[in-house]
DNA sequence: CTCGCAAATGCAAATCTTTGCGTATCATTA
DNA sequence: TAATGATACGCAAAGATTTGCATTTGCGAG
């Protein structure tokens, strides 16, 4: 893979989130510092991204498909599908889990952002 | 919920699949019984029924969102990112992982369908 | 049975995403 | 430095998905 300006700045937009962002949030960014970027090239360069292990690509259960960077390492996501509130998932557990699986299956497991839905506390009891 | 004539014969179509199949695809074998439905009213009958947790939907790492029937109870895969190979992973040993997680996170997680990427045996090599 | 409401549908437009193709740019090698 | 090949890019078209709005349809109350 060459070195390629957008790739870069999405990396940079990316790190400097807290938060995902969807490929639209991206794209307007982007343009912020590159007005003419097309907006296949920003898909384009994200796919890239996502095939060298650099970003995350997720299904946050907004409908909208996500990026984040990966470069502070793995984490995972329980997302409430009820009133949209993310928490962290402990990385232990989830190696721990993976472990497991590997042992079990053979497999060797690259999933580096780990997204499961459900009802936090608050909206549990319904 | 209404009885819709539409997600009867989607779930029906589905359960008969043993693999996951497109909205594309969904919406081609709908089209054999219901010549006139529309595209909208498939995808809207997919999200009605997600919602209800009577469909998964996933993303298989096709790059196309694919939907499956939950009749036949959770269930989850693993993905070889390299050939495609789509193996079963224990529910046993995703259900213990789950446990975990909702008893640390306060979380309950609905989560039916599973899906982790990874390279199989004969691809992980590389 | 009829009325009235809420849900489902069709249609068209808007939006989002992917893809083919020609061009431009970068990196490597000679 | 110039040639060469591969990669990234822009543009436009195609394809996929979502959305607003008007209409139809099924279900329950009266």
């Amino acid at each position: 893979m060459r070195a390629s300006s957008v790739e870069q700045i999405i990396l940079e937009t990316l790190s400097k989130q807290s938060v995902h962002l969807t490929s639209q949030q991206v794209f307007q960014t982007i343009r912020q510092r590159l007005p003419a970027v097309n907006q296949s090239t920003v898909y384009r360069a994200l796919e890239r991204l996502a095939e060298a292990g650099k970003i995350s690509v997720s299904d946050m259960g907004t409908g909208a498909t996500v990026y984040e960077s990966l470069s502070a390492g793995p984490h995972h996501h329980l997302v409430c599908q009820r009133c949209g509130h993310v928490q962290t998932i402990d990385h232990a557990t989830v190696g721990a889990f993976f472990e497991t699986v590997q042992a079990q299956s053979h497999f060797q497991i690259a999933t580096r952002h780990l997204v499961l839905f459900g009802r936090c506390e608050g909206c549990a009891t319904d």
